[in-house]
DNA sequence: GATAAATGTGACCATGTAGTCATATTTATT
DNA sequence: AATAAATATGACTACATGGTCACATTTATC
């Protein structure tokens, strides 16, 4: 958590200290991110980072809160029960998600700097608490399905569950491996992750729901 | 690629500095591995490594190569042809897989550590070439199913290439999530990756397969 | 056994970082 | 205006690493 000092900050000044190093967390790994730098292009003193937070990893965790709360707004109007299948429903987190990435690009970035890229040593612990609730928020909703009868219950849950977020990790993966979508490009020129790639985006999306469908539909 | 120097090496040397550094890249990132550590470990000066070796780049290819050797030759003699189907096939290389991993402990756990762990910011050139390779190899497969009229042709070979691959990673890293093997520990105890866990393997292997199968078959 | 070639060595250099702290500066309170 | 409280500062510490190189030691050659 931050100290008094940062959250007593002007808000501009706020914004300016999170969004540098928003982008600088968004472009290297977490022990390669080196708050030496960002003071200096931020000019203002190292000792100050530490009046604002007691360590990296208080700032790192800041980082991660905030921009998790901001996609939240996104993302938590969608709710399975007014999608007809989970398919349908699970596009809808990638077009809310997109809006989520339009209106806050450097937020976006970071996260997908994360995900892409969790296994810096010093972080693993928290790497693991993170995928940890992600896979079982998965698992949540594949149990969910299971119970309507939609899904397979051939399969174990924690399978199905922990390849369903494969599934979300590779279609993000997929557009950079292929060109679409270039993060540390966008990310200088001030864009979005998918910035008019909207179509090229819910066109994988639709890809990997067409083959993945199969596997887990019953029938 | 190593110098003359190295290679004129006594064999016992030679393995001695080689596994002292397999087991070094084995538990930690490309970044994390020290080579000052190692050498203590080994009683030798850190000169002699870069007498060996032009640089920690050069050392870690070397490793990467002997072991994607020692590992083809395990799996190599299993050709697609002589087996039923794709998942026969497919079911079959982590077979020899496990017995590659049996009789090579300290290579196995390298390429394990690898494939988990491979954003290290100083390989990541390395990784993408690695990845691209790994990925291209997938998609020939598909692209021979698919030309046998045995895989959807209504799925670009792209997705289902690279989900392919996807599903091959999560194998393992559910195995390591939900504890089934330890990989840390093992080396430690000088113990294979899948140590007495042949039937665990299989059975997730089996559980994937199953899973994936009505994804890629045609019909 | 003497000379030459090949290896081994470890103190040393350059580089970079997170984090500290005594001090200076700014802001709030009386 | 004077005092007190809150912030900002940047030189400095402690640490660790990859890589170098002049020199010592071992091995091969004559």
């Amino acid at each position: 958590m931050p100290k008094e000092t940062f959250i007593k900050l002007k808000k501009e000044k706020k914004k300016q200290i999170t969004d540098a190093f928003l982008r600088e967390f968004a472009v290297k790994t977490y022990d390669e991110s080196s708050i030496s730098m960002v003071v200096k292009q931020l000019g203002i003193a190292k000792g100050s980072v530490y009046q604002y937070f007691n360590d990296k990893l208080d700032l790192f965790m800041y980082l991660v809160n905030e921009s998790v709360a901001v996609k939240s707004k996104y993302t938590e109007s969608v709710t399975r029960e007014d999608y007809p299948d989970f398919w349908a429903f699970f596009s809808a987190l990638y077009e809310h998600g997109f809006r989520f990435d339009d209106e806050n690009p450097l937020h976006s970035h970071f996260l997908h700097n994360l995900t892409q890229n969790l296994n810096s040593p010093s972080i693993k612990h928290l790497y693991n608490e993170l995928l940890s609730q992600v896979v079982t928020g998965f698992e949540k909703m594949v149990e969910y399905e299971v119970e309507k009868g939609l899904f397979r219950s051939d399969i174990p849950v924690k399978t199905q569950g922990f390849f369903l977020y494969k599934l979300g990790i590779s279609i993000q993966e997929q557009l950079e491996v292929s060109g679409v979508i270039n993060p540390r490009e966008s990310i200088e020129k001030k864009q979005p992750v998918y910035f008019g790639k909207k179509n090229d985006l819910m066109q994988v999306v639709a890809d990997y729901i067409k083959l993945a469908k199969p596997a887990f539909d019953k029938n």
